[in-house]
RNA sequence: CGGGAUGUAGCUCAGUUUGGUAGAGUGCUUGGUUUGGGACCAAGAUGCCGCAGGUUCGAGUCCUGUCAUCCCGACCA
């Protein structure tokens, strides 16, 4: 540990101190995001912005190569058509923004900004499946959304937040349901291997799930303070939205019939999961595959001649073997360099100074462990790589540890009491009978409420952890954002 | 939406009790010296004191309203 630590950590909250205000400081300090003059409403910096975008390169390559074509809808939605599915509209109504004039005039009907676009996409799919013939269709669309939520914070909970819909429509309801978990798979792939996140896949209860669907699958991870996020979700409609919007079709049997559909989404939320999976006290750490940069070189004693020379002859190596990387060559001090760059959470950094250069090496420091390497010059870009990969194990092992030691087994609500008590908050598996009122019962007693029923199941007991009555699944519990 | 707190220079904050010419540190600009964990010296620039009303000869300071941010609840991706 370097002697300066002090003077590194002050920069921001200290994590065991205050998560909250940490997570702030980290949106702030790495630039990610800054606030405007509208609650809610964040500007999306172009640091934060370059995340997203590698987020959403690696996901839309994974929708293309499962038969997903992107598409976009408008952003308003007239009432009488948000008012199509009654479940739909009961789940949404609370938090939809208004849009009541055209310039000076009030309008006929008034038009909802879109908080999701099923009803959109049912209007179209209406019109544009007719036969057998045309199904199914397999589209996303990559868009704001507006929820006018009461609380807000970057990137977790925004009034307009980015993120990418799928909705989908089948010919049976197999086919579906193979598409709502194919792609609760993609983003349990994704978070696994872009994020380095672990994610538990499972159902949402009833009482949990989306407005108008027949089930709700999603993927829950743990963050660093033991809450519970929710990371993506993948609903599967039956035929209800198909029957509220009159959508059919003829089979092959010359019969009417109704499809089913699926919608799936992830949003910029991910990003605020980066950070609360990953992040330390010296700021962001970033997964080298959604890193904006994955490789920052510092030259050390950059006056020294040679030394911008050999940095930029790095640079352009690790550029020629595909790594996102920048050389630094401005005056700020390399220490201030060193900070700088942690804060930011860039994977690894490259130190390449005098001594180096006469010794045929450089300085890799990785940014999950800071962990110092030197590495011969003459295996550069296959070290830096080897590094990257380092990185993201070594990211991934972490999360899961830290999720493995905050998963709780409980069988009674007092044991649930006493490990969120004695360990810290985090996920609890305890056996459930099915009942809402349990459901209600628990969280009320805990604080804890039931994030999923994780598709891999354990048998813990045969009784409910609530009334005792025979269990039917075992779920999993935790506080969440 | 309920309870609490905060808005003054890019950032962190003092000044508000007791109304009287707008402050500090840091950052920024320029020049020089430096460079292996947030360097140093010198000179310089930077403010509708969140916004709108009101009280007053005079408001950063007092009053009313409003907006935003943070924390704790209820609701949610």
């Amino acid at each position: 540990m370097a002697k300066n630590d002090k003077k590194m950590v002050d920069a921001i909250t200290s994590m065991d101190v205050d998560f909250a205000q940490w997570y702030t400081d980290i949106c702030k300090k790495a630039e990610l995001i800054a606030y405007t003059s509208v609650k809610g409403c964040m500007v999306i910096r172009p640091y934060g912005y370059a995340i997203w975008e590698n987020i959403q390169r690696i996901l839309d390559g994974m929708f293309k190569e499962t038969g997903h074509e992107n598409v976009n809808m408008p952003m308003f939605i007239p009432e009488s058509l948000l008012q199509k599915e009654k479940d739909h509209v009961e789940g949404f109504a609370p938090e939809v923004a208004w849009v009541t004039h055209g310039g000076h005039d009030r309008l006929e009907e008034k038009l909802c900004v879109r908080p999701t676009s099923e009803t959109l996409f049912c209007e179209h799919y209406a019109n544009i499946v007719h036969s057998y013939r045309d199904l199914p269709k397999l589209y996303n669309q990559w868009v704001s959304v507006v929820r006018w939520e009461k609380t807000t914070r970057p990137f977790l909970r925004s009034r307009e937040f980015l993120w990418q819909e799928g909705h989908t429509i089948h010919a049976t309801a197999e086919e579906a349901i193979e598409e709502t978990e194919r792609m609760l798979n993609v983003y349990t792939k994704f978070c696994e291997d872009s994020l380095a996140m672990p994610v538990v896949q499972g159902k949402k209860t009833e009482s949990d799930k989306f407005a108008g669907a027949v089930s709700t699958y999603a993927i829950e991870a743990l963050m660093h303070d033991g809450k519970a996020l929710q990371a993506g979700t993948s609903h599967y409609f039956g035929d209800g939205f198909a029957k509220a919007f009159d959508i059919e079709y003829t089979d092959k049997e010359n019969k009417r019939v109704r499809p089913h559909q699926t919608s799936w989404g992830v949003t910029t939320r991910l990003i605020g999961a980066i950070i609360m999976t990953h992040g330390d006290d010296n700021g962001l750490v970033l997964p080298p595959a959604v890193a904006p940069i994955q490789a920052v070189i510092v030259p050390v004693a950059m006056h020294k001649e040679g030394v911008l020379e050999k940095a930029n002859e790095l640079k352009e190596r690790l550029k020629n073997a595909g790594i996102r990387v920048k050389l630094d060559d401005t005056d700020n001090s390399p220490g201030w360099k060193f900070a700088e760059y942690e804060m930011k959470g860039v994977p690894v950094r490259i130190e390449i100074g005098p001594k180096d250069i006469e010794a045929n090496q450089c300085v890799i420091v990785t940014r999950h462990n800071r962990e110092k390497t030197f590495v011969s010059l003459d295996e550069f870009e296959a070290m830096v790589a080897q590094k990257l990969q380092d990185v993201h194990d070594g990211m991934f092992a972490k999360a899961l540890a830290n999720r493995e030691n905050k998963t709780y087994q409980c069988t009674t609500i007092e044991e649930i009491n006493k490990a969120l008590e004695e360990k810290g908050d985090g996920f609890i598996e305890a056996m459930w009978c099915g009942e809402e009122a349990c459901e209600d019962e628990v969280k009320a007693q805990t604080g804890a409420g039931s994030r999923c029923i994780p598709l891999n199941q354990k048998n813990l007991s045969d009784k409910c952890v609530c009334c005792g009555k025979p269990a039917q699944h075992m779920v999993l519990w935790g506080k969440a954002y």
